[in-house]
DNA sequence: TTTGTGATATACCGAGCGGTATACTACAAT
DNA sequence: ATTGTAGTATACCGCTCGGTATATCACAAA
């Protein structure tokens, strides 16, 4: 409840960058979101690039946090969890207020090859397929480093398409895909 | 060669949106590259939202037609080229320049439903999907409409992740992947 | 009571934005 | 020779942007 002034104004700006897209969002509003001024908001932030990182990166703390929970909570063997993976991102989607990932909104926002954005963007996927790869060791996947790539990849494939169209059946194809893979990496 | 003003700006922009981002690109700098003015680019693009359509709608058509005439060099019968499908998608990906899927990006960009943009973009990818669709169709594939998004969603996720980070192996992943899901489509 | 500090309020800066107005040039068709 | 048309050149508009300057306020520590 008692949030300090830094984390309201880094959740005012997570919150309309998602929603708005990073470049349409001004300082202001951020400001005003966050119910303070911008002489505050450049007290914490030295300049608007230094914010979008910060944002980033608590993003990439809390959405890694949540999803893992929620995986765990859903299933308790190995498969069962590579599988519960593509349940959660299913109601995720489902989410008012869903507009993609916000790591490859980022990205293609700043499309030149050396922003920072993309390096945390990528360390985002690092460690959300390193612990795929994780569960699908624990599976007994033959290869579970491939199979974590692959189904990274069908993840993010899902992602973008429902944010292109919704309800496109992206999420519940992905699985099926990824049943056959994870099956098909133990034979 | 002798290309219509109307031409050049559509390229002109259609490069330096690819590149450095939709918002981030200014009417004046397009004018500039296409070695016009603003008034003429204002004559033929009532303004810059329309300008943005139109140069995704070409790239639309153009990107398709280059796509499709690829794979039909690369493969004969319906397997091979289902399959040549990644094989383009790796070579193009190696490309100087490559920086992910403009519609991609600019459905990004422009995060809200409603936004025309997003159309475009959805049609692309269908139309796209429907080419694979009609290649696994004839491949003899059970589901071929499945199998087809089964792909596509490959083919976007190892777009994205090349685009956050150069040489990940997704596309060669995606490959794999898609050998076993394809084989699996008839079994 | 003074002093230091975190936050506010507000006005401002230079620059770039999308878009327009006006006047001018080149050239082809009648 | 005249007229219409396609394109140029340039200056300008109102607005928003990221970022700063300055002055003030609330409050706790000394």
């Amino acid at each position: 409840m008692a949030k300090t002034l830094q984390a309201k104004i880094l959740a005012a700006a997570s919150e309309l960058f998602y929603s708005q897209g990073i470049r349409a969002t001004g300082v202001d509003a951020i400001a005003k979101a966050a119910n303070t001024t911008k002489m505050s908001l450049y007290k914490y932030f030295p300049s608007k690039d230094e914010l979008i990182l910060a944002v980033l990166r608590k993003r990439d703390e809390d959405f890694r946090t949540w999803f893992v929970a929620q995986v765990e909570a859903k299933a308790a063997d190995p498969k069962d969890k590579l599988l519960a993976i593509f349940d959660v991102i299913s109601e995720w989607m489902e989410i008012p207020g869903f507009r993609g990932c916000a790591f490859i909104n980022a990205s293609a926002e700043f499309p030149l090859k050396g922003n920072p954005v993309h390096q945390v963007s990528a360390e985002f996927y690092d460690k959300f397929q390193h612990y795929i790869a994780g569960l699908a060791a624990q599976y007994g996947s033959k290869q579970p480093v491939n199979l974590a790539l692959q189904l990274r990849l069908l993840l993010e494939g899902a992602i973008v398409s429902e944010q292109m169209k919704h309800h496109s059946g992206a999420a519940e194809q992905a699985k099926q895909a990824a049943i056959v893979l994870i099956e098909g990496s133990v034979a």
